[in-house]
RNA sequence: GGAGGGGUGGCAGAGUGGUUGAUCGCGUCGGUUUCGAAAACCGAUUUGCCCGAAAGGGUAACGGGGGUUCGAAUCCCCCCCCCUCCGCCA
């Protein structure tokens, strides 16, 4: 969520930057607006709860006075907000009462508005950084760095689903289309990645292991961003539970601190989990659905951070170079893509992808998305940061795959293809897999 | 699913209709003292929003929402979470 005092302050840089994310920046000038009109009735109804605050104590000392004395008079600040002394109790009692409900119409007056604001900042998506590539598709997109060179055959490489059983068909029956069903080699070999991961994570980059609920409630989508805009991609329970299948990690991983203020020395926290992802795939039907290069269900380890505004970028790049580390590790070439203002995800204010080469089906295929939320998120989750002099702010989040399984997986077995049709498991992944060969 | 207990500031824990944003303690920070430290003593110490150049002022919040009332942490209703027991189940 963004801030409304930035916006009420800067609101021509508001609409450059969310201009170049492809934002109609008439949202802005719409939420100015009700803004204005909120902060008029707010600063009313305010002052009118302060006399009434200030009348009803009187009020009831005043009770307290009759109950010794019945001939007390009214003291001076309620006669002064009624305007005239009260013939007595029940006079000045009823007198308060309609005062109270003047003050009530403003003050829901102002909740409608305020109500408004908020929902008009749910659906805006955070700023790009300045250091954003500016375009306006995944064309503009810009690559900085490749790492690894495609691997060259004197054969026609196989695409994943030539070289293993993938049991599209069996999850098919089960639960539909985009729902592998892996047994035998890659039903171990998923095991394998899975904690292969999370090893390299925790006991080489120093995050910490979580095991997470996988179905969530609206409020904590709506902490980390997906919600309410990407309803449509959730898959949801019924009424009876009304709860939400994680599209990702990040969704539960960033709650951990909701309305909680962190002590800096305490920063960074750092958070890897594997769960698998449900999603939708609502808008993408059609696209790149062969074999396992999008599914509804997917496994994945994935990233997460939340440090201060200040060591916000330097995280950025530790765990986007942790993803790598991942790659570099499988021997997969890869390149990093920054993303462009036109392609960032919603709350992110920078984003690296890093896609992996996969020889079969000739294709760079994103394994890992490394965003900087700055305080997009951290606003949502009411998460903050307070140094030495109790300084607080909002924190800054950040995660990243490190990595998804199903692309991953593509890469090793159309990459380390033989002539024979076998496939070589990498080095560093052998020792989990239990086997040099698939 | 059933029965009961509970949710108050960083922690612990008072407060059951009125001047209580909330006693006391612990912790933390600053000061006095000390060569330094400990102890002791003094002071400070929740968060959000609005007005204001600032100083400062106002307002809200005691799990969440609604209600009663001139006035709610305190009374009523709904929901959520935690704990104990029972039931069911991997």
């Amino acid at each position: 969520m963004l801030d409304i005092k930035f916006i009420r302050e800067n609101p021509d840089i508001v609409k450059r930057k969310l201009a170049t994310r492809g934002v109609d920046t008439a949202a802005i000038d719409e939420v100015l607006k009700i803004d204005e009109q909120w902060r008029a009735i707010k600063f009313d109804a305010e002052q009118q709860q302060g006399d009434l605050n200030k009348a009803s104590k009187a009020f009831g000392a005043w009770k307290g006075a009759l109950k010794k004395s019945p001939a007390a008079p009214a003291p001076a600040d309620l006669t002064s907000l009624l305007g005239a002394a009260p013939r007595n109790a029940d006079d000045a009692k009823a007198q308060l009462a309609k005062l109270g409900e003047k003050q009530d119409h403003y003050e829901k007056a102002a909740a409608v508005f305020e109500q408004q604001i908020e929902v008009q900042l749910l659906y805006l998506p955070n700023l790009p950084s300045d250091h954003a590539p500016v375009g306006k598709s995944e064309h503009d997109n810009v690559v900085r760095k490749a790492h690894g060179e495609p691997p060259k055959f004197d054969f026609a490489p196989k695409a994943h689903w030539d070289l293993a059983e993938l049991g599209n068909e069996i999850g098919g029956r089960i639960s539909g289309s985009g729902f592998p069903f892996f047994r035998g080699r890659l039903a171990r070999l998923e095991r394998a990645l899975i904690n292969f991961f999370l090893d390299l994570h925790t006991r080489e980059h120093g995050y910490t292991e979580c095991w997470t609920p996988f179905m969530v409630r609206e409020e904590t989508l709506r902490n980390s961003g997906q919600l309410p805009k990407f309803r449509e991609e959730m898959y949801r329970t019924d009424a009876r539970d009304d709860l939400f299948m994680i599209p990702t990690a990040e969704v539960p991983l960033t709650s951990v601190h909701a309305d909680e203020i962190i002590a800096d020395e305490q920063a960074p926290i750092r958070y890897c989990a594997f769960t698998p992802c449900f999603r939708r795939e609502a808008g993408a039907a059609g696209k790149d659905t062969r074999g396992i290069l999008r599914v509804h269900q997917f496994n994945k380890v994935e990233l997460m951070v939340v440090t201060t505004p200040e060591e916000g970028e330097a995280e950025h790049e530790r765990l986007t170079r942790c993803a790598e580390a991942v790659l570099e590790k499988l021997e997969l070439p890869y390149r990093r893509l920054e993303l462009c203002t036109g392609d960032i995800g919603f709350g992110a204010a920078r984003c690296y992808d890093l896609e992996v080469y996969a020889a079969g089906v000739d294709k760079w295929l994103e394994v890992s998305s490394c965003s900087h939320f700055t305080d997009f998120q951290a606003r949502r989750a009411k998460i903050r940061v307070k140094d030495k002099d109790k300084k607080t702010r909002l924190a800054h989040t950040l995660n990243g795959s490190g990595l998804a399984c199903p692309r991953t997986m593509i890469a090793i077995l159309e990459n380390n293809q033989t002539a024979d049709g076998r496939v070589r498991i990498p080095a560093a992944l052998q020792s989990y897999y239990g086997s040099e060969w698939l």
